[in-house]
DNA sequence: CAATACTCTTGAAGTAGTTCAAGAAATCAC
DNA sequence: GTGATTTCTTGAACTACTTCAAGAGTATTG
């Protein structure tokens, strides 16, 4: 499970235990929060079973989620992990959930112990900023429109598994117009 | 100059001399262009002098700001950088422009010799990553009213020396938009 | 220092996306 | 399996932001 992910770098088999022994697995029932925004969550997650959406709340108690996580995913609040400050994001489960744990402590063991994991984090570190930042650039480009239909034909699981609502959300639309859309796209 | 830079990560004396030995300053005139979209660029370049923008240019031929770099900011296409593939986005200097550069093989180079650069660059995608999640964050829960307001609050060089037009393109919305906020700001 | 080219502003008309409200359909809890 | 909650749809009125066009102000160039 972790080895099909650690093909992302080169490890030894016995860099892949001294880094696997650092794990540990956690379950999540379907709407638990993983990770609570106003709360220090010094931990990463990867997950093995089931998805998650992060999200963020508003001056009005609305919620914007910036980030939906599948298996083989990484998530966690990377500001609080890394400074050790409270979480500006909550990260909930949208299914029930199994993920693998690691705490910054052991984190930074690894660091120490294992050089191929710095390179690895930093090759995700390194996708997740370009991710984001095409995220940025098709959200200055493009209409609700285009956005919806790039995402549901580039990533066909996220209209199976996750609510119109929480899509709407992702894509900064409300359900309403996504309804909108919907019913314009079948009527083609 | 770049030993401010380093204070980011533990280097010795020696590791320092190591990492500056394999830059290289290059000098640009305001509106060249310093990376192209469409030709690959795999080089880092770390701004000593002047600002750039970054931008990305849609079907219609419009461009979109992604990014502004000033004194001490890195910038570079990262996935070109990476993968040596061709650019995406274009970087123009917006004033006479004075970078150190780095190549990738230069890049992979000090990562060998000197293990703290991997961490630096780690640290640096780290942060990469948190800003821009922080961006699309602010866009989904903030008004284009609310994103002016608050990135010249936060950044007021940007006022002073990135025009408005370039201003509204960051922040995805047209100039004459921003010129209605700035008189309505203005009457209060 | 004149010519040209950008930058910023203003206004009027248009549109993409929102809000609110209410009903139908699906899912969840006991 | 029935009642309660949540999800999705529809419609009508609204608003944040755009488009186009034109003029004044400010740089840039030869």
């Amino acid at each position: 499970m972790k080895s099909h992910l650690l093909a992302y770098s080169h490890f030894t088999e016995e860099e892949i235990a001294k880094v696997l022994y650092h794990f540990e697995e956690k379950k999540f029932k379907k709407r638990d929060l993983v990770i609570e925004a106003g709360h220090v969550d010094s931990y990463q997650y990867f997950i093995t079973q089931g998805c998650v959406r992060g999200y963020i709340v508003d001056y009005n108690g609305k919620e914007h989620n910036i980030a939906f996580g599948f298996e083989e995913f990484w998530f966690g609040d990377m500001e609080s992990f890394t400074n050790n400050t409270k979480a500006h994001y909550n990260y909930q489960a949208l299914e029930d959930l199994t993920v693998l744990a690691i705490s910054k402590s052991n984190w930074d063991k690894i660091s120490n112990e294992v050089p191929a994991f710095i390179e690895y984090s930093r090759n995700l570190f390194r996708n997740a900023m370009i991710f984001q930042q095409n995220r940025i650039a098709k959200h200055l480009m493009q209409t609700a429109e285009q956005r919806y239909e790039q995402l549901i034909y580039e990533n066909p699981k996220v209209l199976q598994r996750i609510s119109l609502k929480n899509i709407a959300s992702y894509l900064g639309v409300t359900p309403e117009f996504i309804s909108i859309l919907r019913k314009k796209a079948a009527q083609k």
